[in-house]
DNA sequence: GCGCACATGTAACCTGTTACATGATTTG
DNA sequence: CAAATCATGTAACAGGTTACATGTGCGC
């Protein structure tokens, strides 16, 4: 039982999901090829922590569900935890910035932002439809079901619109600092 | 040549450092630890695209320098950027906040918070010294020099503060929607 | 019918982590 | 003078990536 097992068991007690739907739900804040995914979840089954149960209407659908295993996800969380990871190639040439030439410049800065409002667009309708969870008192158990999930959301649209706010800022500063008129 | 050798590659292009000044720069977007650093660096050596310069006053110091493979560096900049990685332990503990109890969700947030009050505190200092550069005209030079590590540190201290005042708005959401009055 | 998103899996390889090792210099 | 920080390195192992492989269902 390795991080990647226990990231996996908390997006399962939240609610039964397919391999392929984990990955997209942990996108937000861990990535893991499907490859990595699919050979832990058969680990975690031979370890009893997870349950594979055939989906017979659509064929070759597998639903996945959290077994009684929850004690030991309790006992993760509190367990220290570690510094977020991040690696950034984006900012390890921004680093040289002032060595490149001016459309090399303008073209990072461009796949940032276009890398960013994609991010954003993917975003917002899950934000949007978690905040109607939230404004709908017919549905509490769900918005509570879902609490976790929309902080991160949250989090992580927060971090785009910040992100893209950052490239403008520092293009122009690149440009008023290095221009010469 | 791997990404982690092209992004020690950009730290040397700004200055002359030791492997350990260099773990220490990249620390901001890109975590690697001392044994993989000095490995690729002395993979570099042989490849032929750094150089190690003994230091003979204050023993035993390594110099490293950039050699004439800086062509390489301006193409590897012009190839397509990959996307940041991150995987955020915190966050999927976050994910299963609402099957927590209130004193572990209190650890969680006051654990985050402390982490971040920390790198803000190491940053900050950063941010002042590179900003005193700026506003210098007699430090023209240094301060186009170390342009691309001001955007950065600029942008580490902004998600800082972002990722704080977000703990405050989740902790505080998490009160007024689970605490039953 | 073609391409795309859905859906799962294995194997080889590269990257990154942990543990082991050592020694100098600085600060309380 | 003990502890922390500076400073470098190797080896074994765990984690993560890339390539290979296969098949379904939907919309244009």
């Amino acid at each position: 039982m390795n991080t990647l097992s226990y990231v996996l068991l908390c997006m399962l007690a939240r609610k039964s999901c397919t391999g392929y739907e984990l990955k997209q739900y942990m996108e937000l804040f861990w990535q893991a090829h499907h490859s990595q995914i699919y050979t832990v979840l058969g680990k975690m089954e031979t370890e009893g922590y997870v349950q594979f149960e055939a989906d017979p209407d659509t064929t070759k659908k597998n639903l996945l569900t959290n077994r009684k295993r929850r004690p030991s996800v309790s006992k993760w969380v509190l367990e220290e935890t570690a510094e977020p990871i991040s690696r950034d190639e984006f900012l390890a040439k921004i680093y040289v910035i002032a060595l490149m030439d001016k459309s090399t410049v303008a073209q990072l800065f461009n796949d940032r932002r276009r890398h960013y409002k994609k991010r954003a667009t993917i975003n917002k309708p899950k934000l949007e439809e978690l905040e109607i969870l939230q404004n709908d008192p017919a549905r509490k158990v769900e918005w509570r079901n879902s609490f976790g999930r929309y902080l991160i959301v949250k989090r992580r649209d927060e971090l785009c619109m910040q992100e893209l706010a950052w490239c403008d800022w520092a293009e122009d500063l690149y440009h008023s600092s290095f221009d010469k008129i």
